[in-house]
DNA sequence: AAACCTAACAATGTCGAGAAAATGAAACTC
DNA sequence: GAGTTTCATTTTCTCGACATTGTTAGGTTT
């Protein structure tokens, strides 16, 4: 059983579950996530039935699980579309993970042990050089950025002990992600990622939750206002794909 | 299309949506959050066709929003099983519940119109009768007031502006909600609830966030140690309906 | 007693048919 | 000509039967 490992919410062993409608569910979650099916497209079950090679029953299983999610529209018999980017939502979505995520950190940092010290570390090690890279090569933004960074923020708050917060909180990362990705990242170079990053790892190796906590709203505030800049040129997109 | 209520998540027109699969969402959420279907119990497709007199396929479909809701439990290729409630598990989901309904309740008092101010005090009117109710008649809590605790808490935050702090609330509020219907709630009259929850309104209405923070964080970590308490005597129940 | 095999059972997935609803086009009315 | 109604087409949703796959329990063998 390979764990492909496609976002971050570690709890489904992706696009290779047990059943079907949980292969299903991770394959199209990930393909929504990575804007591989665009904001608003049309998802009939007739034409997922011969991309995917799933039956019609398994993948109906697996659009209900997205339209749980957030990530899928179900419009009572019209069927199924892709969430549309609305940049009122993501506001607020950012809003919530903020208060979601700054508590988790806060829990961490109460109660992290060594081993958590070290995947934090670890997770920043490997941010820094995704950091460093992405500031030389502009321009588009690689999976393994998206990996680091998932990574560093889920090591972060992963101490926190209650299982529920992080569950919302995965939800919520992977839906702003979504947003992050659709997005152009023009003015990506503007920011010192990697003293962000750093400062936001340091605060907490220190236990410093007040100063962590901080950071993390700053930094989201900054992706936030970045991508609410990028999105003066490019207006929102939704389409219909036939 | 009558509305017909049943808990609070107030996004499903419920046990009546457009589709079957909708309707059968609705109902097993209720019988769930109810007790009606029991922890632990077994959810055969078979036995819930006859049951709700539904086909298997929309049956499927709910059983899988359920099991993202966290009311039910998605085994491989095992079925489907009610969620067992777990002590540590309800400390927990109080803890997430608390964060995000301190947050939504502070942005209410800062956003909230004289709409808002309305509805939290009718909201409040009944809940006063309901408490005064419930304690002169001890022993079962009847449905008018759950329905008038769920109302008095959602009026409180409905004006956060924050759709998704909403929709993680009532889900959590939901979970929660089916842990106190399942207890014996044999305590209930040496807390003097009507106090409480006036206590919480007015200072919501004088517009003083961090004193309403502090008395729904404590409000509901009351509920949370009376719960605890209660089980001392009925261990968890993780039974097997055949 | 432990490991293996086998048979019964349960869950999952496929398929095709049919009902209900929505969409779009044509005809009709004003 | 604008707006509405009617009708046909398409799509979605639902059902039931069946095939497939996986799980479980009991019995056999070593």
């Amino acid at each position: 059983m390979k764990t492909e490992r496609y976002a971050e919410t570690g709890e489904q062993d992706v696009a290779d579950g047990a059943t079907l409608a949980d292969a299903a569910y991770g394959r199209l979650r990930r393909d929504i996530i990575t804007s591989v099916r665009a904001p608003g497209e049309r998802l009939r079950i007739e034409k997922l039935k011969s991309i995917y090679q799933i039956g019609p029953t398994p993948l109906r299983e697996a659009m209900q699980k997205l339209a749980q999610d957030g990530l899928v529209v179900s419009e009572g018999n019209r069927g199924f579309t892709v969430a549309p980017l609305d940049p009122a939502e993501f506001k607020d979505l950012n809003l919530a993970r903020t208060v979601i995520e700054k508590e988790a950190l806060r829990l961490s940092i109460e109660q992290g042990d060594d081993a958590w010290e070290a995947r934090v570390v670890a997770a920043g090690y490997i941010m820094a050089k995704e950091d460093a890279a992405l500031m030389k090569a502009q321009g588009h933004v690689p999976d393994s950025w998206e990996r680091a960074n998932s990574g560093l923020h889920l090591a972060l708050v992963s101490a926190c002990g209650s299982a529920w917060l992080l569950k919302l909180r995965g939800g919520l990362h992977d839906l702003c992600e979504r947003y992050r990705r659709a997005s152009v990242y023009q003015k990506i170079g503007a920011r010192d990622l990697t003293a962000e990053h750093a400062a936001i790892v340091d605060a907490t190796l220190a236990r410093n939750a007040d100063l962590a906590c901080r950071l993390i709203e700053e930094h989201f505030a900054l992706t936030a206002s970045a991508l609410a800049a990028s999105r003066e040129n490019a207006g929102t997109v939704e389409r219909d794909k036939k």
